[in-house]
DNA sequence: TTGCATTTCGTGTTCGTACACGGAAAAAAT
DNA sequence: ATTTTTTCCGTGTACGAACACGAAATGCAA
């Protein structure tokens, strides 16, 4: 018998040696089976600003794992924000807590607003865990991701190959870079291989381009690619396609780009030869995973392990199909 | 009620009405606990030749999805047979028909005595899928496995990315290259991006090494490595370590090596610097789905993928770590 | 129509666990 | 010592589907 408290010590002894004798394994099945309690999980993602947008992809793999789970009475309440608003997050944080889940999975995009969530989180005991980005030591189930410091070693690696000559520029495709910690990894991982490795004779450059609504922001880097002897871009995150279309634009046969994440349309500009590669983190896979994680301790109340790195994985036209399926 | 024969076929048409009116899914858990029947699978994959051998790797994978069913009532019963005689393949083939599992997974190594293991597995009824290597429509369940060719392709690339001058040599280490499929496979895919992709301004010559009980083997390679100026080594299996011994006792430091899989000792060789790319398939993950889709058709009664490629993985020295944990 | 074989269908029990409930035992109070 | 209260523990029913078995319905032949 498990804990509920109006059992004698010395019986309680007792059974748990025979338990042990035994080697006593107690029947899932029949366990979720009897007790017919229902599991209730809910996501706080990014809104994606498209049906092709990046967010869509672990949210796919939710809801696969939520669907194999549904035999054991595991349902799903997904919840988004706007990327641009901390205030989105805190909205719909709150409606989360309303509907009191029995797990959480969510992304610490503001770190500040996070931290008060996971303080409320604590509160009422509700196990959450982090994808894609972490917040470390914040009492988190576990973390499922990327480590974006040795993807940008990767990355740098990547481009200095397949650059004869020429200077590297790092483009960031993002608002508030400060809470996009991850972009900021990756470039340092980026800077740092080459500090490690090569005796430094290209020069590395950076850029932030917050605004794509129109393609006003092309001017000013067509300007820095000539002035500064441009042959390589290094894209942070998975907006590659616009350095795709900036290349493309402008027939720019011998510059190399290298990019995060498997859209549809990096996917096309990777299969054009005019991007070379593309790390890919698998992101179906860690909605997957991240579900997982909840239902092992929840539902199976089995330890779990904390992190979960996803793979580096680097794609290119030749192997890029082999990745696309889940 | 599903298919027992002993009902009116006009009720059994009003009852399956109902359940599309209700949209009735059954439950697995009720299910499997009331039908209390146990399921037996089988494995047969060659034997390794060490504890490091590739081929525990898949056994890996098959072990940790048995323990999840374990619940299931799913057991396992492992075989294995020696790579160098076909002899013993039958052998194991019939033990495993003496067992009766409910499903196999094999890899169809030597063709000819797959074909008649698969005669039987018809006339009993057994369904089975292919792990590592396939014979095309053999009636099988599905494969598990790379696309060998496509991986010959990738490898092409690299090597020819990091070499920038010499030529290569593409070695075999296997005895009976005949039944080894995919290593030609592998070697053809190789030799054909040269063909689309380069006007060939390099050699490729091929050998193969099917003694390597002593260091004999080396005297003749070093001799056209020599002759042939080889700057790049291609293995085209995981024997990667091999040509990673000979590069450091000649201490060639502008040789180029790539090579498959992630042998604990190819992995050093890796973080050495002496092997540049390993190409990984995930074998525990094959292993782990090879038992899944067993699972999925013959307990779950579910369809169910057919061909299952899996990625072909680019590991280097920067992203090795995040694939060696499964 | 009757008797018998065959087909079709409903019911009861079972799988292993959860949980509620009531009774026995122990402890406390009178 | 007796009653009341509290603590502890055994038993019964339920979960949803499988399967066996027997009853009912039907078909068939005499």
């Amino acid at each position: 018998m498990h804990d509920r408290g109006e059992v004698a010590e010395i019986t309680k002894r007792k059974i748990l040696q025979i338990v042990k004798d035994l080697n006593y394994q107690p029947n899932l099945l029949a366990s979720t089976l009897a007790s017919k309690k229902p599991y209730l999980f809910a996501t706080l993602f990014p809104a994606p600003p498209s049906s092709d947008g990046y967010w869509n992809k672990p949210a796919i793999g939710v809801k696969k794992r939520i669907q194999e789970l549904n035999q054991f009475g595991v349902d799903i309440q997904p919840f988004t924000f706007n990327q641009a608003e901390p205030k989105s997050f805190i909205e719909n944080a709150e409606k989360i807590l309303s509907i009191n889940p029995e797990g959480i999975v969510f992304a610490p995009f503001f770190k500040k607003e996070s931290e008060s969530f996971i303080e409320q989180l604590k509160e009422r005991n509700i196990p959450f865990v982090f994808i894609d980005s972490e917040i470390k030591l914040a009492g988190q189930l576990g973390y499922v991701g990327q480590n974006s410091y040795q993807s940008g070693m990767v990355s740098g690696k990547l481009l200095d190959l397949i650059l004869p000559e020429g200077n590297i520029l790092v483009m960031h495709f993002a608002k508030e870079m400060d809470n996009q910690n991850h972009l900021v990894q990756r470039e340092k991982g980026f800077y740092n291989w080459f500090k490690k490795n090569k005796q430094t004779t290209r020069q590395l450059y950076t850029t932030e381009i917050s605004d794509t609504s129109s393609d006003i922001w092309m001017d000013q880097i067509v300007n820095t690619i000539h002035k500064k002897n441009i042959k390589g871009i290094f894209v942070t995150n998975s907006k590659v396609y616009y350095a795709g279309r900036l290349v493309e634009k402008f027939g720019w046969d011998d510059m190399k780009v290298i990019g995060h994440d498997l859209l549809r349309e990096n996917v096309l500009f990777l299969k054009k030869n005019l991007v070379q590669f593309l790390i890919c983190q698998r992101p179906e896979e860690q909605g997957y995973n991240s579900i997982n994680k909840l239902f092992k301790y929840i539902v199976q109340k089995k330890g779990i392990a904390k992190e979960n790195y996803t793979s580096i994985d680097i794609v290119t036209k030749e192997n890029v199909d082999f990745y696309k399926e889940f």
